[in-house]
DNA sequence: GACATCATGTAAGCGGTTACATGATTTC
DNA sequence: GAAATCATGTAACCGCTTACATGATGTC
């Protein structure tokens, strides 16, 4: 029996299908499509490199690339090395490859659905304009951060010569610019939000409480 | 005994501790914070609402509203209905006000970590051109769609009057500016990525493989 | 000796998705 | 009578986080 209802559901596009493990599993192949790597590395990019715009920490990633090379995906061989522990270094194989090739052109709805931060900023109008302000503030300077760390990482690439840059760097850059556009655009958006509450300050009586309730 | 190791990881902002529950439950408390609604609302609004950044589907809802009734954040009233089945509208308490008012001024640090798409272009040096550019012209159009819902959202606010919004207006209207900013450089920058995907598209012979290697 | 990096995991629990279930009413 | 909306859930599972564990080597 075929079950009706809830068509708006599909209508707009709510983050489905977003997983199934597949993503965490790609963003691994993708990364050693370019390079061997060990478990640690994989987790230090994750966590320190902008314009991979994924994560996973360590406890996600080595089990993973175990059933990853379980699956006949990936490869794996141990260096010894004296001054540091062993470590194990994963390629790679053609399974792999093709994997992750079908999954690189493969549908994907844009994502950005959740965000801590704005849901916090729809109840805006229902708390002090200062605190907000103040708020909003620390956030920006966040966002400066954020975006100072995409351009470092944009730097000594002139974008008339994106053609001729090798196939990592080019993906690479081009997820960079990504960033950039997107930490531009919100602080932009930091800006006007600021001149809104300022206006709202202006317009509210200054011992006015905290917690005002909806009208 | 004090853990040592991996200063890297807190170095970067990670999405730590962005959820423990907090996020869904007070999205809620905002909402029932201006009126009265019912699981059904609330997850419709979830569903289609431009500039509520978050959602949840009705699994998620229920039982979620049950624990905040159950903990006194939340009343709730059964509303007979002819011509549909009975519901139940949730109210926010005092202690919910107050719970949530803490939540909005809480630290959030910027989201944004993880997203499919941008993990697929992070490779696109390794696969066709032309395939890529179908891809983005895909996503291009989903973002347009996005945008149009924003501005459509947006229309009939005048930016002189917003100090003048009512306060769930001002906070929905402030999520929804953000909303187009994000989308706005989402497709400015899809028309720089084309860009230089035709570049590389006029740099590759016609005949090269669907997927290089990585040099 | 305290702390940091390098290196690799296990176990429990939470937030969220997928699949499934129920049933009344309205519209074509 | 088929399909859609309105309305509310339960059960299983997955992805990820939190907490914890281990141990070698290098640095102040």
């Amino acid at each position: 029996m075929i079950r009706p209802g809830a068509a708006f559901m599909v209508a707009n596009g709510i983050g489905r299908g977003q997983n199934r493990r597949v993503s965490l599993r790609c963003a691994l192949l993708a990364q050693l499509n370019v390079e061997e790597l060990s478990g640690y590395e994989l987790t230090r990019r994750f966590a320190g490199f902008p314009g991979l715009f994924w994560q996973a920490r360590s406890q996600q990633v080595y089990p993973e690339l175990a059933r990853l090379e379980e699956q006949g995906l990936l490869t794996s061989r141990v260096v010894e090395q004296q001054s540091r522990p062993d470590k194990r270094l994963y390629s790679i194989t053609d399974t792999g490859r093709k994997r992750l090739g079908d999954w690189i052109l493969s549908d994907s709805p844009p994502s950005f659905a959740k965000d801590d931060f704005l849901m916090k900023v729809w109840s805006y109008g229902v708390v002090d304009p200062a605190s907000a302000r103040r708020q909003l503030a620390v956030h920006r300077t966040l966002h400066e951060l954020r975006l100072a760390r995409f351009e470092d990482a944009a730097r000594e690439h002139a974008p008339a010569e994106v053609s001729h840059l090798d196939p990592r760097e080019f993906g690479e850059q081009l997820t960079v610019q990504a960033g950039i556009h997107l930490e531009r655009s919100l602080l932009a958006w930091c800006e006007t939000a600021d001149e809104w509450l300022r206006a709202r300050e202006d317009a509210t009586p200054p011992g006015a409480s905290p917690e005002e309730r909806s009208a």
